[in-house]
DNA sequence: AATGAATGAGTCTTCATTCAT
DNA sequence: AATGAATGAAGACTCATTCAT
């Protein structure tokens, strides 16, 4: 899978405690639009729940929109990062790695209820704010050229002919699709359950 | 002191005028949410959209909630109704009906921009609020069981064994994901595509 | 004591139905200001439990204020009749007159919970509304007037100087009083209580 | 995911910046209470007046109903410290406290048209708001223990026998009916005259 | 005579932001 | 660097009134 980009926004000469304290309000921003949504987050929430007065986060942001995009970008990080990791931490066989990027897909440090929530309550803003809609399509993008890839490889170790991009939306739309659901409807759509239906469509897919 | 005489009005049905008005102000709510996303929504655009003065919503709903509430019913009715007429009228040969179904999932009258757009702001409330997370449920439940018996049928057929459950999850699952993909991203999963992914996992499962 | 002048609007020819219908919303109104509280009162509730539609108000009265006006009339109008009639039913003796109009201050028909509500909850009124204002004033004014008159042939019958002015405000501000504190706790201020504090003070007053 | 770090802010005590603008918009509340009474207070009206803009309130009070709460509260504690200071200055005489109570009930700092305006408006609304009707029981429970107590001790003093209990509640109702009498109809029962009423009645109650 | 549809003004509340200290 | 005082805009709700039918 390609690398996710999340461009850190370069502060001039960041002090060793203002990086500290952004990080903290970003933290609980991730935690406040996790808990209550991407909209019903507020900035007096954020604050006091990072133990800082209302007032700081203009030092740090521009205002409250800034900080919640780069809370999104955090998380969207975080999912790229574990994913990542996970792949290329399962050799080089490309059914080893598609079956590990399941296994990350749903299991921590990606997958965890605060940034799947995170992610969820994207769904909706995706749509309405360029902003988070780019950040959003370009994970799953990335997240599909990275699949895509895997199952061109794996349909040519197997000999199988494999119309990888077809199969690829397919499944990362099953992810999305799971996560989603699980989300919603955590008891018809645990994870285990979750990724035991994309682990099944892989074998179905290019074998076992 | 004079009897108290209570006058016990005669209750009336709803007049046409009234029925009407408050379909005005539902269809106005439905265009909103598309347009603004749930949480944007106010009171004033809906009103201005449909014609009328604030105060009116008074008058036909308990307050925003209840209208709102009644308008992704509406729409939750609208999409059920498309699909199962769907499904009705592609005989009663299950593999027809999967692939009605998938249809009817990806074209209009069930799938028009405006519905999905509804549908798609409705996934971040489903994990806040009860009374949506209920309808939002409710929905998937009826689909998944409705596409379990439609699995397990052609899968009769065939003579395969098929493990309907897992498969109408995964199946579910994958619309779900194609519609929230596609409402985030309509270049990268065009209505076509995506239901061109499902025939072909359909097909994949239980034969062509 | 004095009459009560209340002026009934004369309608030019109120026809028999309309005025029962007059009659039916200032009954609804009296048990609203007595429910609710006079600010707290609105046309939807007083419609709603007289039986009507709101627009109904329109016709019989020139709007809200007028009606509560009417009403109020209405409660002070039952009050110095019910009073005014004890009295007189009391024979001639001042003494008897005066305990007669104890009685009568603090028990049916007069003193009602009802009618009591009304008067008590006209007290804030009184000072901020110059209609509502000269009502209640005039009452307790033609209240006093009687009660001195009777204290004043009460101390010639029993040779006893009594200053009839200062004794009479002071009988009716205890009334008033107890009124009032019976409305606002009736545990520490039941009407039997009332009562017997204004029975004990005319005797002392005058002798038993 | 990095560690939740949840500081710890040192709540500190209200600053006397917060102090003083809690103080200003509870006189600003008390003028308008007495001004407009207590139903048609707002929000715009106490801020204008306390000169500063609507959104203040939600700083310092939950809302507009606290704030009137703690307005009539600082009323009743105004009254009571009042009223308990002129008694305590009477040196210990019963007599001399009981007509000490008097005047200190019947003139300034107590008794202000400010203070008897948010009194009586209160009338209406202790029958109705079980927070209101909490603080006017109370404070007049504990005149008339107050007063009780003097009664007592007068009686037993001057060797006459006097039903304690029924004497303060008349002389406590009294009061109360003086108050409300004078709020609404000041020219018949101005403060003067209220006091000599009570003045009158303690004299008669346990002699000069 | 009566209804109820519709309005629009008035009010409270929330909240992101600004700014003096 | 940090606070919290203060603002002002925006939004939802209530409700008396008007009016066509």
């Amino acid at each position: 899978m390609s690398e996710v980009k999340v461009r850190v926004r370069q502060q001039r000469k960041p002090s060793r405690i203002a990086q500290e304290r952004k990080q903290d309000l970003i933290e609980a921003a991730i935690r406040n639009i996790a808990d209550h949504g991407y909209d019903a987050v507020t900035v007096a929430t954020i604050c006091e729940e990072a133990g800082f007065s209302r007032g700081l986060i203009g030092h740090y942001f521009s205002g409250k929109d800034e900080l919640l995009l780069e809370a999104v970008k955090e998380v969207a990080q975080r999912l790229g990062n574990a994913i990542r990791d996970a792949v290329r931490n399962a050799g080089d066989d490309p059914k080893a790695r598609l079956h590990a990027l399941i296994d990350a897909s749903f299991s921590p440090p990606g997958h965890t209820p605060e940034n799947v929530a995170v992610w969820v309550a994207l769904v909706g803003a995706a749509r309405l704010s360029p902003a988070l809609g780019a950040i959003y399509r370009e994970i799953w993008r990335d997240y599909r050229d990275g699949v895509g890839r895997l199952f061109k490889r794996a349909g040519k170790l197997n000999g199988r002919k494999i119309d990888a991009d077809r199969t690829a939306l397919t499944f990362s739309q099953l992810v999305e699709g799971l996560w989603v659901g699980g989300a919603a409807d955590s008891e018809s759509i645990p994870a285990k359950k979750a990724a035991a239906c994309c682990h099944t469509y892989v074998d179905q897919m290019i074998g076992q």
